[in-house]
DNA sequence: TTATAGATTGCCT
DNA sequence: GGCAATCTATAAT
């Protein structure tokens, strides 16, 4: 599909966004995550994701209630949740679930599809190094141009937003639950989604393998 | 007020 | 495989 329909498809309706983590983790796999800057379109197909639940979650930001940090998982679904983590990289997640229900999906990784000069530029990359470009949470975010000061708050279910989830039409694609990545507690939760066999996913023993269970 | 861990990445040996 | 980079939230003095 041409990037200038691509950017002419409606964003994921308020409803997809207002369930659980789990289930619009598992469902945005194959979906398409798009950035506009200016008259440019970012794109990429989102192949990694992971939900991060409420209070029964020790490994989510929104365990220990609301914060002026997290206060975005708590609010209505579909808004986008920006930290900045490790002192050196943005991490992007949507909300999920009714307003004042915390819950979430980071995003992890993307295939680039549209704008892919643009996006290897901003990961300092060479167009054809495409597995580098967003595979892991602080490429995603460069490679997207996302920080939190600009990006953190803004609503994804909003066709005059800049940053918008949308289905191309690109159908089903096998879905693999493992364990979280970089974490400690609660890490035994199967709470991560990937593409089977996607040369695109983060880690080094994940590359056009089948990712570990 | 000070220490430490963190939903990571990239460069070093 | 080890570890530095380098900001922020939270726990410990």
């Amino acid at each position: 599909m041409p990037r200038s329909s691509l950017a002419q498809l409606a964003p994921l309706p308020r409803s997809f966004f207002n369930r659980d983590p789990r289930m619009v983790g598992r469902e945005l796999l194959g979906k398409v995550l798009l950035r506009r800057e200016g008259r440019a379109i970012l794109a990429g197909r989102i192949v990694e994701c992971e939900a991060y639940l409420g209070a029964d979650d020790a490994a989510a930001h929104a365990a220990a209630g609301k914060t002026a940090r997290n206060a975005v998982l708590f609010g209505p679904p579909g808004f986008a949740y920006v930290y900045f983590i490790y002192g050196n990289h943005y991490c992007l997640n949507v909300s999920c679930l009714p307003d004042g229900e915390a819950g979430g999906v980071l995003f992890r990784a993307l295939e680039p599809i549209a704008g892919v000069e643009r996006m290897a530029a901003n990961r300092q990359l060479e167009p054809r190094e495409a597995r580098l470009i967003a595979s892991g949470p602080g490429r995603l975010a460069e490679a997207m141009a996302i920080t939190r000061e600009r990006d953190n708050g803004k609503d994804f279910v909003s066709s005059r937003s800049d940053l918008r989830i949308v289905d191309d039409g690109f159908g089903a694609v096998e879905v693999r639950e493992t364990p979280r990545i970089g974490i400690t507690k609660s890490a035994d939760l199967p709470l991560r989604y990937v593409v089977a066999g996607s040369p695109f996913v983060s880690g080094k023993r994940n590359f056009g393998i089948t990712p570990i269970p």
